[in-house]
DNA sequence: TGCTTATATAAGGATATTATTATATATATA
DNA sequence: TATATATATAATAATATCCTTATATAAGCA
């Protein structure tokens, strides 16, 4: 799981009518029409907020005649949102992203007495 | 777990400098001029970014003399991300929020034999 | 073949987000 | 008390996001 695509997954969770789209999917598949039809809202804006869902990995798509069928891919969601809670127990030593912050971390754990912020700074 | 508190901590993840922060956070508890030193960046940056954070619920403050010590809430974000792997196995019907989108479903699965979305789109 | 349906994409404007710079506030300290 | 430190907040500019309207594409159907 890269920080990046942690990211990715987040922001097409973290806007509430793609949140919707990603449950209304977790019941069954859908069209995009059905989609449409359920929540109400603009073709265009649903196949906007299905491309970023699709980008982040979340969906795939399978054409049938003119129509589009939109598959959640619930396991590799689940499995990411279980990751991103072990993410947060994980050593940050283990966390390749993290080697710059990590180093810097170490090395003001060992000014020891955290007395001065402005020296912290300096120092590092 | 209301869609928009969902929204709004999923929003909070959902930029790389904030899971930067939250994970450093998750290490031990900070002072923002230790984030600062840690990961190199302005301060305002930090605490705008912390205001965000928590706002969504992750974090918890102290103010100690001129200082403000942030601390992850560790559970609430553990347990917020077990509740989102439930809302995706939930019926639609035990969530409020989905009413309406669930009655709009029911009836599109009545008008048995999807055919014509056109239709669907009209009589919905 | 012409019309309808289904979807994607582009263009536009409105709004939101992000980062920087500057400033305010509060506390510590010389 | 004057200065330094720690943080928050305001102002601004740059960028990104979101929604609408319009258009393009592709597949049915009359």
């Amino acid at each position: 799981m890269t920080l990046e695509s942690s990211v990715k997954i987040s922001k097409a969770l973290g806007e509430s009518t793609r949140l919707k789209i990603i449950k209304l999917l977790s019941v069954r598949p859908m069209y995009v029409c059905e989609l449409e039809s359920v929540l109400k809202i603009s073709q265009p804006r649903i196949s906007q907020h299905l491309r970023i869902i699709k980008e982040a990995g979340l969906v795939k798509e399978r054409k049938e005649a003119q129509r589009v069928f939109y598959m959640l891919q619930t396991d590799y969601l689940q499995s990411h949102l279980k990751k991103l809670i072990n993410f947060l127990d994980e050593d940050l030593e283990n966390l390749p992203e993290f080697e710059e912050e990590n180093s810097r971390l170490q090395k003001l754990q060992c000014d020891s007495n955290v007395v001065n912020c402005k020296n912290i700074y300096e120092n590092n």
